[in-house]
DNA sequence: GCGAGATGCTTCAAGCTTGCATTGTTCCGG
DNA sequence: CCGGAACAATGCAAGCTTGAAGCATCTCGC
């Protein structure tokens, strides 16, 4: 039954080398999954926490990112500098405020400095809207589910993951 | 200089009260701006993970949501399945195949057993394309930053925030 | 000064996403 | 069997988001 001495051993490397290729395509799938499966949390929870704000903003007959554009306007903004609150381009900036402008709760005036920008300013009704926003967000929070020393630890691998440009 | 017996009591609990008070103030506000900055964190990583596949995608002749679907599309799935996995609505996926459709990289068949859905099967150039961007995704991670444990850290961290519903 | 490039805002086209209504099909209790 | 509830997919309206193009204004180096 012992093999003739070269056909054999030739076959034998054949299937380590076989062998050693699945194993490795098989590991790789394994961390492409698991990477996807960690996409999807982080989406999921992004997701989350647009719906929240979602849901209590229509009860104040606005949509979510016009009550993400409201709860920036703190003080007078440029238009650029709300676009940088709301991690978005100044064309949906421009967009948004225009509705928030028709509905009464924004004003555009002129930058009292520079004529190219623009400052926005609430409205008496926009005040106390986005107070009335402020509250309802404060009372309830879409990250219930971790302890402070768990946002912390998730803040710090947040913060890592997104340092790599 | 020992203040009258009634008045300066009377002014000087106020005054605790009305302490007590800024500082609950101030530390709601501090709350509140840590959970702003938190939430912000996961949506700017979600953001990332959405920039890195349209940046693949758009090399293939791809937008993101297409890119996003194709990559789901292992075997033969009916739009509801698909919709499940991309996270969105059927109406979305609707959309998106549409599209996968007139570039001829899917095609939607009728299901063997179900009248009411369809099949979706990739056409041989859709396969082709789906290796390629499955090969580019594989290439580099979103998740650089981040090691094999602290990957586990994060997804548990996220599994626990999105447990509460 | 002044002209070139940078900057602030807007407009537009294209695509994404959602919620709701509609149509066709299946499933189940009577 | 059959009538109604549940379900799959789609059509549609409204809104979000981006990227590129365009106009007004500012800023800096000469």
């Amino acid at each position: 039954m012992t093999p003739p001495p070269d056909v054999p051993d030739e076959r034998v490397r054949a299937e380590r080398v076989q062998d050693e290729r699945v194993r490795a395509e098989r590991a790789q799938d394994e961390r492409v999954r698991a990477e996807r499966a960690l996409c999807g949390l982080v989406n999921g929870l992004a997701q989350r926490i647009g719906d929240h704000l979602r849901e209590h903003a229509t009860g104040l007959g606005l949509t979510a990112a016009q009550a993400a554009a409201l709860r920036e306007l703190n003080g007078p903004l440029t238009m650029r500098e709300l676009a940088g609150r709301m991690c978005c381009e100044p064309s949906n900036a421009t967009f948004v405020v225009d509705r928030l402008e028709r509905q009464g709760l924004v004003e555009r005036r002129p930058h009292p400095t520079d004529r190219r920008a623009r400052q926005l300013v609430l409205t008496p009704a926009g005040t106390g809207l986005r107070e009335r926003l402020l509250a309802l967000l404060a009372a309830d929070s879409p990250l219930a589910g971790l302890g402070p020393e768990q946002r912390l630890a998730l803040q710090e691998l947040l913060e890592q993951a997104l340092a790599r440009p």
